[in-house]
DNA sequence: ACAAAAGTGTTCAACCTACACCCATGT
DNA sequence: ACATGGGTGTAGGTTGAACACTTTTGT
């Protein structure tokens, strides 16, 4: 059906777009992906990054091919979920546009942290976000306190984890997340108690650290029950 | 500008549609409130009520709409939120169209029930949900879930009891949204250890019940806060 | 008399929180 | 020697879960 002769026209005249919260984990801090504009409007201004989505195209496709292509990391392999709409009728000079936000998690890497830079993105600390265009920032916004409940509730950390960590590490991702300390000796056993977590036998390094420290993966089966039910506790 | 000289025009061929999955809860049973089709195709079958939006119109703007006119509440006076959007590229002939979708809570009276019945929409037992058009019955499983979660975690009560409740009411109300029963004795001192309700001193008609029963309403400072904040404990 | 719903306490187990020191290593 | 970060246990309080009987009133 051609569109002028769809009964319902005047409907449609919007398009969708949609923009990514990545959050990535050194191992230290938390960071969040923003693009760098390239042209005016906004020239130099931080954005999320997100691209326009044809009516004939899926989100979740279009979402896969910004992964792949701008920030280089395998949309397969990543935490990718959808946070909601942001419909407001914006002051848009070229009409309606209803973003459609994602957010994802990310381990981020030498490598993923070198692709991204090259396609004008820059990881920006976690709590440090500076003004955005448009609505963007609430959509960051929105975005921490959807990562925030469910590091409270479902384990998150394999995403945002190398294969191999300590629980110092897995201890500051939580600190980070949401924004409080924890107490060592507690969180160990809270972790411990979940069974979510194995001794891999292994140590770090004794060229790179002080100290050497013991090296835990997840139990992927554990891991992948807690996701869909959740924890039995709280953070 | 027209949409001819728009150099994105290419994207701006998708509407915008927002329905609605509203719960009504009468004392003792929770419902969904389906609209029937009155037209080919889907003659008779079950969808959830919604709108097309205009790309001038906000969707906030057109819940209200739906809310006033078809279903005779106050949205006002309800609790409304959006769910998220459902985008997969459709097989609707008339093209692409985005899903953003909302649940609310709703006091099930008497007059609601008229009115919304005046306009071709039933309340069907939480439980008892039919096939429903498109992927109605997704964004259904999608509602309850997110109703779960606010049960447990914040309270619901007010948006779905009436002014002054028993306990007992309150009780089926949340059995009925977690799908489990529940312990009267240690739901009670839960209750009252949130210090969320307050006797209200009057009690149930006696022509209307077996026994008397006391009244409560809620402690509208602290349920604000709760709303905020979440409990401090969980269902 | 019986069916239906209101109301009421205790005990045990599990979990949460607060809290301090020793050890190994690199500088 | 000192600074850094890894690693470990206990005690007290709070919370959650399981559990049964009495009262009132309508039929």
């Amino acid at each position: 059906m051609k569109l002028e002769e769809n009964p319902l026209v005047e409907y449609f005249q919007v398009a969708i777009a949609s923009s990514l919260v990545l959050f990535g984990f050194d191992g230290e801090e938390l960071f969040i992906l923003l693009s760098r504009k390239s042209h005016e409007p906004f020239k130099d201004a931080y954005i999320l990054p997100g691209k326009y989505v044809k009516p004939s195209e899926g989100n979740d496709a279009v979402m896969h091919e910004l992964l792949n292509e701008r920030i280089g990391v395998n949309p397969d392999s990543i935490y990718l979920e959808q946070l909601k709409a942001f419909s407001k009728v914006f002051r848009n000079p070229l009409g309606r546009v209803v973003n459609i936000a994602y957010y994802a998690l990310v381990k981020l890497t030498p490598e993923v942290k070198k692709h991204s830079n090259d396609f004008e993105n820059d990881w920006i600390p976690y709590n440090k976000i500076p003004d955005l265009a448009f609505d963007h920032n609430d959509i960051i916004i929105y975005a921490k306190e959807r990562l925030k409940r469910r590091v409270k509730r479902r384990p998150v950390g394999f995403n945002l984890l190398p294969e191999e960590f300590t629980l110092s590490q897995l201890q500051a991702l939580y600190e980070k997340a949401l924004n409080r300390e924890l107490d060592k000796r507690n969180f160990r056993k809270k972790i411990f108690n979940s069974n979510l977590i194995i001794e891999t036998g292994n140590q770090t390094d004794p060229n790179l650290y002080r100290k050497v420290s013991k090296l835990y993966r997840f139990d992927e089966e554990k891991y992948e029950k807690m996701t869909l039910k959740g924890y039995d506790f709280l953070f």
